[in-house]
DNA sequence: TAGTTATTGTTATAATATAACATAGTGTAA
DNA sequence: TTACACTATGTTATATTATAACAATAACTA
């Protein structure tokens, strides 16, 4: 188990945002939608965003610069990421695939190295673009 | 074989720029770099930058946006690309294991998708900084 | 050699992210 | 309960990353 954080405020209303958008979501777009409950500067919304990835809430798609709640429930190693992102409709879905992240955390590379933390962005089409 | 592409002016002055660099280069560090060399706009490094990645000479780091050579002489598919980055030293390293990108090719999804087009980047602690 | 396409040059601006500083709340330990 | 450390907040300004729009030029090709 891991220690639970209780959300201040601001990390709470931009996380019940991203939790309930069906698609990432940029910053400023965040920052756009939540001018009405009081967040004004980009710096707050930034500052909330940094914290909800540190604590794994959300996750960052780096390639998009976009933001998603985190919906892997057995995630406690919330630094190990990996994500389909569709080149069409830009639907992203989170993995969670057990035998996927063995692989990659047992992954070995030519200096011997392994890593806990990794992020895998996979690049296709979704069903629906098929 | 693949198409050989003979690059044009600017984006032969930009690639030898990051083929020389031991570290990723940022956009406007390498603009900075060539402004002796006529390059004047950040654009006229976009544009190389983008057919660059396009063609596989060059990858762009996407937690960094940062550029790096292609140094994975068998890298026919430029479009699947693993690094290792050290998150002191910010060293960054292209990996090539035939273990890997076949492991990750012939990944599956739940909805048994396949993804020949991918982006990993592995984090932790080089060799130096260990 | 005309037509097409890719590349270049240029100015302006959009989108993403952080610096710096002041203030306020929260937990905790003497 | 007060002083301390720590975290979060608010605010203005600015840094960094990236693209739009348009004109001109070079390279390719039928």
């Amino acid at each position: 188990m891991h220690k639970e954080h209780s959300l201040t405020k601001n990390q709470q209303i931009i996380f019940d945002l991203i939790d309930k958008s069906t698609e990432p979501l940029k910053a400023y777009s965040i920052l756009f939608n939540v001018q009405k409950k009081g967040i004004k500067a980009p710096l707050q919304v930034y500052r909330a965003l940094d914290k909800l990835v540190e604590i794994g809430k959300i996750h960052k798609i780096e390639s998009r610069n976009a933001f998603i709640a985190c919906h892997n429930s057995s995630c406690q190693v919330a630094k190990a990421t990996a994500f389909s992102i569709c080149e069409i409709c830009e639907k992203v879905t989170e993995i969670s695939s057990a035998g996927l992240s063995k692989y990659l955390a047992n992954f070995k590379d030519k200096d011997g190295m392994k890593y806990s933390k990794y992020n895998l962005e996979f690049f296709g089409l979704c069903k629906k673009c098929r």
